[in-house]
DNA sequence: GAGTAATCGAGACGGTACGTCAAGTCTTATA
DNA sequence: TATAAGACTTGACGTACCGTCTCGATTACTC
């Protein structure tokens, strides 16, 4: 459809590949900070046009390279209960986050779209809200089985996990793992279980 | 002790009002993005110098318009109850993040802090623990009193609740209030409660 | 050769003459004390980086505008006599002098080369032995028919003649012309030869 | 008459005197284009109001300190022969112009003179019209003696002996010694002597 | 002595221009 | 039509000095 044979050269796919590359390198060596469409260019040997012509941003490649390297789309386990489904996601969410080069590079992109609004729009549908639906299907199952905390709505829940990890990302800048994925399981998911099994 | 006198002449106060004031009309008007420090300077009627001799970057020059502009240390209650405290810790939280001004700035600075990593320790040190001790206080006293959830740690009560916060700030931008007020409280505080009476 | 098409955009020959006519004007009107890159920029609706990109200060713009407008490099003549050649050469030479611009831009670039040793050497190199050379070529051929006052060396004629028209430009800023010229004529070129051959 | 005994503190010699030895001392380290009030007073110890409260630009400091320092004011001798007194002039002429420090100042002040046409006009009434005077006692004596060269102004000697000078100070930067100084007299001094011989 | 007045070192102030960097656009020759 | 190269205008950066303006301290003359 969109590419249907045009006139004209075709787009380089190794440029594509050379750009986002290179960006990735960037970022890991010298910080987001540092990150410019000059050096994007020079460093790929492409020039700043071709940048401009697919990518509306410096963050939008960021955020294309990040997608194109590392699949962040985690699995959604059905495991039958919450406790464990949440326990899955969280921890291959940890996985992906455990690497200082995605770690940094969310952070500069969660960054960028507080500063720019147009690029926030993008992050938030392209990628915040695509997290949120996951996790969304998990707690949705456990809210028909009952198993959420009382008083909580589901939207609530999926703030207080992503935002958890999001603030220890941002702020404390503390390594996330197993043990916190333990702890969030214990607030969200043991609640009504525990208490019904020692009745 | 410090600025025991010495000699040359003093600081001047009305320029360091002007710059803040300044600042937070700035950003106010365009957005973080477009704040530069030669607009600040422009707007204030201040040369550029005057503004780098006591602030090492224009982050730095906000965070000090918004703690000198709002109060931004809320007080600590001590009703006797988790619950208690903590709802009230909550309200007075939000009071101060249903003002729009404020909450841009946070955004900014928080972006800033992930670009900036000089300005991000400043950040941390001097706002983000400071809030964090604030919330230790009655989460200690909770501790000690047996009102935290089981499995859950101290430390991470503060994240999960700040990490909420903040992810409706940067991420979903829905308002807070009362709604999520209570919502943390029944997540956080009603559980050791209602364990208490099953004992 | 050099610029045998290359890639890329070519230097823009609008931007170039626009620079070096604003560069004239500006000195006009405020002399080259109140010339700066920015002002040039700004007149001439261009870059300042294109400036830089293309001089290494503002004196070698404003030596390039001088060059590129007036045709600094007077006509060598022979007419058989080093009284008539010198004649000849003090004359035109006077032509350029008596017009204020190219004075006050000389004196201008022959400061800036005190100042700034680097921009001195390109003076030097460009512009000043170039008019020595051509004064050269005529003592030359004075020498050559002994033609020269006894006692004094080819080198030392050029100085003299440049020194006392510098000094007058720098020095005393008395209006150099006709009478001037007679007068270097009578010092320099009729000494024996023609007072001997007269009698 | 001036300093008739005023109440208040007086004028501080120590501090006068450092800040022309550092003047001195800045521009031999680094040439004028690297001095600076701000520069002086941080090396003299002195504040800069102290400067610019008795110095009108950083070029008068320098040309105070040059008179400070070095004595200018050449001897004007009286042997009897222009031959002789051109001679013993340019000679203890020479002896100031081969001091490296003396030259380079030299250069710098009639470079600022050039720029800035106050104190273009302060250098030109206290050194260039002092040093003319001096030189036009000995030429006048001259002429009325009837030394001078046939059809050439005495004041147009003036220009020739200085501006030889100059320019090989500005220009050429060749050192000037008793080579220049036989060259001077054998075209201006030896003329009428030999002619006269002749008759 | 007790003013009174000018100077001193220090250093902050409002400005101007510097020379650099990168942004995003435009132009050229080539593929 | 896309591409690499590279020149273009624009705008902000952070720095250097300018010349002025407080300051507290010092020093001298006047009453």
């Amino acid at each position: 459809m969109t590419d249907q044979s045009r006139p004209g050269r075709k787009r380089s796919e190794q440029s594509r590949l050379a750009i986002l590359a290179a960006t990735l390198d960037l970022v890991a060596e010298a910080g987001y900070g540092a990150l410019t469409v000059e050096g994007i260019a020079a460093r790929s040997g492409v020039g700043k046009q071709t940048i401009y012509r697919w990518w509306p941003s410096k963050a939008d490649v960021l955020l294309d390279a990040l997608a194109t390297k590392a699949d962040l789309y985690v699995p959604i386990p059905d495991e039958g209960t919450f406790r464990a489904d949440l326990g899955g996601f969280l921890d291959s969410t940890f996985e992906l986050g455990e690497k200082a080069q995605v770690a940094d590079t969310l952070r500069a992109l969660m960054a960028q779209a507080q500063i720019d609004p147009e690029f926030g729009k993008r992050f938030r549908e392209d990628f915040l809200n695509r997290r949120r639906e996951a996790l969304g299907v998990i707690v949705d199952r456990a809210r028909e089985r009952g198993e959420l905390p009382a008083g909580v709505n589901a939207g609530t829940v999926i703030d207080v996990v992503f935002g958890t990890l999001w603030y220890r990302l941002l702020a404390t800048r503390e390594p996330v793992g197993r043990g916190l994925a333990d702890e969030l399981v214990a607030l969200l998911a043991d609640h009504g279980a525990s208490t019904a099994e020692i009745r």
